[in-house]
DNA sequence: GTCTATATTCGGATAGAC
DNA sequence: GTCTATCCGAATATAGAC
């Protein structure tokens, strides 16, 4: 692999595991094992290399909630299926984990990615409620966009339960608690 | 005041504003207006001093949510009084924010208080839907604990929405979406 | 108890050889 | 393009004066 992209993939890692004020360009070149020369010569600097890790992180994101939510099935599947996919819950979120370093929000650069990622999901999954409410799937009972951003919120939230109590069991009990009060919303009845 | 109380609210301040990796003994030392000394007479280090700070910290949060959540009314209503309070939202939840910080979570000492508070509100939470569910009010249709923890991590996940979107917004779909979805299961409609 | 040195390592980056 | 050498300040802590 190049260079370049041993370096972005250095980042990614790292912060993700250490956030971005936790991750030093030493520890970067070390994992990618480069020298410090080369990453000052691929990239102006520690903002410009994490801005970089950050989009590649922020598509790879992307891809794989567009993938869950394009599940066969109604609004309600599909939704679950972003909601149950397989995660490995105690390393949380890499864009959402983002969040919370005051650096990253208090550069353009590092929280558009960020800011985008989380745009677009809640509103790819305020429109297949809206798209069920439609087809008479749910109930009109609840807005889609508001509905959308706690499903969105269950997940990063859970993330926070789970690291906080050190096992993933929180997440999924948030999971469960949110598809159980969306299944209230289906018009016909599937529990029996 | 004490240095000892200062050094442990300066603490806190910048456990919230920057995290754990981010927060510097000198930032300490110079927001309460001591010298170095004075810390390491009163604390062994910083991780000493950071583990008082968050253990106030948590404290402070759960005497709060209990007082939300003892708020006259239903388990909705004490529900609602709990997601709708007024918050700083782009500050966040400075102990969820503990979460994200792998120094904290590596560290017992550390991560304690952060289990104990949401370990303590989920399970609040809990026993109040139950309640609910007994007299009558809520329907049985779904689980206490894993409602609960939806709850929560809808108000947790909902500051990581917010923060990575810079404004508040996101925040308060959330919690609209969840009170939307917890509507629907009290037994007597009071929408109309 | 509090202060001012001082020590040591790390973070972030530049300079210049190859 | 990549490397090593080097720089400067910050992070964390210790020593010892007052």
């Amino acid at each position: 692999m190049a260079t370049q992209d041993r370096l972005i993939e250095s980042t990614q890692e790292l912060l993700w595991e250490r956030g971005y004020v936790g991750t030093s360009p030493k520890a970067i070149q070390q994992r990618a094992g480069v020298g410090q020369g080369s990453m000052y010569h691929h990239f102006t600097g520690k903002p410009d290399l994490a801005a970089t890790a950050l989009r590649r992180s922020a598509e790879q994101m992307r891809a794989i909630a567009a993938a869950d939510l394009a599940a066969p099935g109604t609004a309600y599947d599909r939704i679950a299926a972003y909601l149950l996919r397989d995660r490995d819950v105690l390393r949380g979120c890499r864009i959402g984990r983002m969040a919370q370093d005051p650096d990253v929000i208090a550069d353009p650069q590092l929280r558009a990615p960020v800011e985008e990622t989380f745009d677009w999901l809640r509103g790819r999954i305020a429109e297949l409620i809206a798209e069920g409410q439609a087809a008479g799937e749910l109930t009109m009972g609840v807005d889609p966009a508001d509905t959308a951003a706690a499903v969105v919120a269950v997940v990063q939230g859970g993330y926070v339960l789970a690291r906080a109590a050190g096992r993933a069991e929180p997440f999924d009990q948030a999971v469960r608690g949110a598809l159980g009060l969306l299944a209230a919303q289906r018009t016909v009845d599937r529990t029996a």
